[in-house]
DNA sequence: CCCTGATTCGC
DNA sequence: GCGAATCAGG
C-alpha cells in the first residue's frame, strides 16, 4: 500500500481524533503502527506534548508556541483504557442485572442503618461498585466470584486492556480498590465468573424476585 | 504482558 | 519517502 492523499487525509482526521496509531493502522489496513507513526513524523504533525518528550528538555517556553485546544480534547483515547465500568449497552437477550451495574446507582442499602441526615455519606467499609446484594445472585455464582476475587490480578485502571476483566472490587474511596484482571470472556468486559453475576437472563431474574 | 508514541537507519 | 526494529514509557 501507498500513502495516496485520501489514505494521508484519514491518516490526519485520525490523528487529530486522538486516535491511536494502531488504530489507525488498522482502520488504513496494509501497514503497521509504526508506518503511520513514521508518516506521521514526516507529515510534521507529531508534536502533542505531554508525551515521550518528557524526557530531556526542560526548554520549553522559548518561543511559546500557541497551545494547542485539541490537547485537552484527547484526556484518554484508547479505547480499551475506558474504564467502562458499567457494561455497555447489550443485544437483547441478556442484559446486565441493574444490581450489578457498579457505576450505577448503589441499591439504596435498606439495611445500613438509618443514615436520615444529608450529611452522613456512606461508611467507608463496604464498597458501593458491584457488591450485587447477595440475594440476587445465585449461590454457586456468589460462590464462585468470591473464589475468582481471591485469585484476581487487581489491576489498576490503566493495566486494563480489551481482554482483562473489569469488574471493580473493593472501595473505590480507599486504596482498597482494584480490578479482577483475569482474561476476560471474549466480547465481554468481564471474566467467566463476572459475567456470571453482570448478565443474567432475564428469566433467571424474574424467577428469583420476590 | 498489554499498549503508547519516538527514533533510527537501511532500503 | 518508507517502515521494521528498536527504544522508552504507562
Amino acid at each position: 500500500m501507498s500513502w495516496t492523499d485520501e489514505r494521508v487525509e484519514t491518516l490526519k482526521r485520525m490523528w487529530a481524533e486522538g486516535q491511536s496509531a494502531s488504530q489507525i493502522a488498522k482502520e488504513l489496513g496494509g501497514v503497521t503502527r509504526n508506518a503511520v507513526i513514521g508518516k506521521v513524523h514526516r507529515l510534521g504533525l507529531s508534536n502533542r506534548a505531554g508525551e515521550g518528550a518528557s524526557t530531556a528538555d526542560e526548554v520549553d517556553v522559548a518561543p511559546a508556541p500557541p497551545p494547542r485546544p485539541e490537547a485537552a480534547a484527547k484526556p484518554a483515547e484508547p479505547a480499551a483504557q475506558k474504564p467502562a465500568v458499567a457494561p455497555a449497552a447489550k443485544p437483547a437477550a441478556e442484559r446486565p442485572a441493574p444490581a450489578a451495574a457498579p457505576a450505577a446507582a448503589p441499591a439504596a442499602p435498606s439495611n445500613v442503618t438509618p443514615l436520615p441526615i444529608r450529611k452522613a455519606i456512606i461508611p467507608a467499609g463496604q464498597p458501593l461498585p458491584p457488591q450485587p446484594s447477595a440475594n440476587e445472585i445465585s449461590p454457586e455464582a456468589l460462590a464462585s466470584v468470591r473464589e475468582v476475587e481471591k485469585r484476581a490480578r487487581k489491576l489498576t485502571l490503566m493495566e486494563l486492556t480489551e481482554r482483562t476483566c473489569k469488574w471493580p472490587i473493593g472501595d473505590p474511596a480507599t486504596d482498597d480498590f482494584w480490578f479482577c484482571g483475569l482474561p476476560s470472556v471474549a466480547g465481554k468486559p468481564y471474566c467467566e465468573a463476572h459475567v456470571g453475576v453482570a448478565f443474567q437472563p432475564m428469566s433467571a431474574r424474574r424467577d428469583r424476585r420476590r
